[in-house]
RNA sequence: GCGCGAGUAGCUCAGUUGGAUAGAGCGUCGGCCUCCGGAGCCGAAGGUCGUGGGUUCGAAUCCCGCCUCGCGCACCA
């Protein structure tokens, strides 16, 4: 048991001998000010009305029965209108420096996903164009959700869904089939709602130079194929250089060919909530928090794209997913009550919940002061490639990072490519670079380092305190991310972890000491070296020995 | 008009699921290099948490109204 919890258990048993009523459930938090303690507690100020007494009074009475000095305390004192506050014996903390150096890229995991399987979905992009900075918010979103599940015992499989089937594709054939035209001397027309961008241009001299036989560009299946292919590579080799892989890629087109969607439009007519108007097929999404029903399978007999979504998402389920995580722009919100009102509708005992959305709000680009709209390949929009190609995949995966996903987020190319202490994915890299010198400068592979027979209550500085209360921290604030779906949590802690690392850094020596305080914080060093590791990993962002 | 999201320092944004004197980065101003790397450290200035009510011991956080911005409101995806 960690000291949080020990205390935990004996405020509880203190609270339930004063006769407070069932559940006690203490919150134990860090307090915002260090002089307010190591802990504290609100307990005292929740039990005070159902149990008829005045916060402060009730407050003393608990302090008077806790057994402190068992419990890992050296103190407890009682502030403010009723907080009890506790300050933590040194020794007893540092000590739990040795399960850190022990674990290593363990430390911070946790088991609650009991190995269940989770699906994280996320770019899944129209192979109509490079992938553009939203897709890249969403890369870095999705791939660490997925890592957090990974790391909380969930069983993760990132998968890329391709919308291959519909109106969208068939622009982009007919763009590229406008510019082959053109380059047989006749004037290009891409077609409304079609695609403008430079690539098309390439992907049109190639289809031209490939295929022989076809100069003219008269077949426009061939056409589509050929661009579909081409654009999911550039995309393949995109998120390659930003360090994403898939598990699964699941074709749009696959649904229709396994006959699944028809069978979920069989399915749905049976069910109850299905009704013909206009000669088109409804289905009452009303019945499940919908403002307006929907239209299933248009007067032209084909179907709307949420259909196939529906049957989507009923793979995921049949394929034994206990939870599927969709990350996707907040511009595609609307799918979220249709997509679970079909499931429901179903009635395949799908829980209402299922699946999650992580939304998340628009990426601005930002350049000298001015936004950045326009990119030399795709036109109309900046592309992932070129802020990977600018700034580097660390920078770009932090800036993604920095944020909640319902914040806009502006994405300052200058600060992302400056190479200084301006820049805070250096900070957080230098502060385990650091480290890592230490070892390197000592001669000692960090490896080798264990807790064993290292007296840690040297450690008493207050820099190294305040370290290692952070490090401890580390492993319920993965619980707490992952729990909330935002890995925006681990990117804030590791700044501020870093932080407290520099600043020890800078005022204690840990080679050249006396050798009993060089091993303890050698112990303090390798510690802090992990969980920079284990955060940034979690992000998908290197940790580099040197720099 | 309806739905979703956001309004916190000059700018970009955090804020531990209701806690104490609201934080960080950038920008501004001022200090620190005989040192395991200065890609670092130390300090200063900067706030009516959009706004008006409500809930309670206690509100940036929860509820209601209003204002501003973004996104969505297709038999497109």
């Amino acid at each position: 048991m960690t000291v949080p919890d020990l205390l935990r258990a004996e405020l509880i048993r203190a609270a339930q001998e004063l006769g407070a009523p069932e559940p006690v459930d203490p919150v134990l938090e860090r307090p915002r000010d260090a002089s307010f303690g190591d802990w504290t507690t609100n307990l005292a100020m929740v039990l005070a009305r159902p149990m008829g007494r005045k916060p402060r009074e009730l407050a003393d009475a608990i302090v008077g029965r806790l057994a402190l000095h068992d419990v890992g305390m050296r103190d407890a004192r009682i502030a403010g209108p009723g907080f009890i506050n506790f300050w933590a014996e040194p020794a007893r903390v540092t000590e739990r420096l040795r399960a850190v150096v022990a674990d290593r890229a363990a430390y911070g995991t946790a088991g609650v996903g009991q190995g269940r399987p989770a699906v994280v979905e996320f770019v899944s992009a129209n192979p109509t164009g490079p992938l553009h900075v939203g897709h890249g918010r969403q890369a870095a979103l999705g791939d660490a959700i997925a890592a957090l599940l990974a790391a909380t015992g969930w069983r993760v499989a990132r998968e890329f869904y391709y919308n291959d089937a519909g109106v969208q594709i068939q622009n982009l054939a007919a763009s590229v089939q406008a510019r082959i035209a053109e380059t047989v001397s006749r004037p290009a027309v891409i077609p409304e709602g079609g695609y403008h961008g430079e690539y098309i241009r390439e992907i049109a001299e190639r289809y031209v130079a490939e295929h022989p036989g076809d100069r003219s560009g008269a077949d426009i299946d061939r056409i589509r194929e050929f661009a579909v292919a081409e654009l999911r590579r550039e995309q393949d080799r995109d998120l390659q250089a930003f360090g994403v892989r898939f598990d699964t890629y699941y074709l749009e087109t696959s649904l229709y060919t396994d006959g699944l969607v028809d069978e979920i439009v069989a399915t749905l007519a049976r069910a109850d909530h299905a009704y013909e108007r206009d000669g088109a097929l409804w289905l009452r999404t009303t019945a499940f928090g919908d403002d307006k029903d929907r239209v299933m399978r248009k007067r032209d007999g084909t179907f709307t794209y949420f259909v196939p979504d529906i049957a989507y998402h009923v793979t995921k389920w049949r394929r034994g997913y206990a939870r599927a995580i969709n990350v996707q722009g907040a511009d595609h919100h609307s799918t979220v009550t249709r997509v679970r009102a079909g499931l429901q509708a179903l009635g395949m005992d799908i829980p209402p919940g299922y699946p999650e959305y992580v939304l998340h709000q628009m990426v601005t680009v930002m350049r000298g002061g001015d936004e950045v709209k326009i990119s030399k390949r795709a036109g109309s929009y900046v592309t992932v490639r070129d802020l990977i190609d600018e700034v580097g995949r660390d920078a770009v995966r932090y800036f993604f990072l920095m944020r909640r996903g319902e914040s806009h987020l502006s994405f300052d190319i200058d600060l992302a490519r400056t190479q200084s202490d301006e820049n805070p994915v250096y900070y957080v890299q230098m502060a385990h670079a650091r480290m890592s010198g230490i070892f390197r400068v000592g001669g000692i592979d960090p490896a080798t380092v264990t807790g064993d027979g290292v007296d840690l209550s040297l450690l008493a500085a207050p820099e190294e305190l305040a370290l290692t209360n952070a490090l401890l921290d580390y492993p319920a604030l993965v619980l707490g991310a992952a729990e909330a779906l935002e890995p925006h949590r681990v990117t804030t802690y590791l700044h501020d972890l870093a932080e407290l690392a520099h600043r020890w850094y800078h005022r204690h020596h840990v080679l050249g000491e006396a050798p009993a305080l060089t091993r303890a914080r050698l112990v303090l060093a390798r510690a802090t070296q992990i969980v920079l590791r284990n955060g940034l990993a979690l992000l998908g962002i290197s940790a580099p020995e040197r720099m």
